[in-house]
DNA sequence: CCATGTTTGATACTATGTCTCAAATACGTG
DNA sequence: CACGTATTTGAGACATAGTATCAAACATGG
């Protein structure tokens, strides 16, 4: 059976461990992830597999979030796009410009909402925070851009 | 002309506000918009309107979201709802259970995630956040469940 | 290498938008 | 009010993002 890269195979191993079989397809599927360095939309994933069949990697995409090895990510645009998963609960630095994402984990941003949830008497279980911006880089090119 | 509720009337005036004609048919969503008491989707109210163009709607969605007189809420699944906006920049404490929103203002969110954006040397210039969870009224109803 | 349960992919359907363009309409001005 | 113009509408086509169905193909364990 054809090998992919180390980190085609991690998505892959997610799989399994969730007793998802090891096909062709979404072999295929992770191979094409685990090359991209940025954070895509899931039609541009299936037009660079014209071989595999959309509601497969629609599949694919949805049981790799659900196993952890990829998270949704929300583009300022109301765009929904997907990236590998660094696993863990996380939250996304997003360069508008660049496109990179940095993540945020380790903060005490989920206290400060308890907190403040506390206070309307709401029993929080989830949430989803993306942040907006430029990384580093792009902020050195660009000083004081509008 | 026909006159709407206040709150519709609100809706039309930060069109106008913005240079938008005062139409027919945006007094028509307007006054849909304004009866509802939980945030819904775009296809919901096209639904409700049959008389009024797919195109119209979605876009009297867009200019009242660029408005601030509707805000956008993105639900737990995924999916993106629409809801009426008491204006300013707040974030909202969805309840999973009943669709209630609540607003949250004058948090300090923000500052947190200035302070933490810093940290990575990253430009902060915006956010987006939800919180789901349960709210008061239904928290007590179900205790302990799950 | 067989049986079985999973997976695939074609196709259709829903939701959410966007774009185009001719026809209709609002609104300022005379 | 009536007119001219610029905005708006709505039909329809198109794009993205999914989901559902179901027969055929396939992976895996025995």
């Amino acid at each position: 059976r054809k090998r992919g890269s180390p980190l085609s195979e991690q998505l892959m191993d997610a799989l399994e461990e969730r007793g998802y079989r090891d096909t062709t397809p979404r072999r295929t599927v992770a191979r094409a992830i685990a090359e991209k360095e940025r954070h895509f939309a899931a039609e541009e994933l299936r037009e660079q597999l014209p071989g595999i069949g959309r509601a497969t990697v629609y599949r694919s995409l949805k049981i790799l979030v659900e196993a952890g090895a990829l998270c949704r990510v929300l583009l300022e645009d109301g765009n929904l796009h997907y990236q590998l998963s660094h696993r863990g609960h996380h939250h996304h630095l997003l360069c508008v410009e660049c496109g990179a994402s940095e993540d945020l984990m380790g903060c005490d941003i989920e206290d400060r909402l308890e907190s403040v949830a506390d206070a309307h008497h709401f029993e929080v279980s989830g949430h989803w925070l993306e942040v907006y911006g430029r990384c580093q880089t792009c902020a050195s090119k660009l000083p004081v851009s509008t």
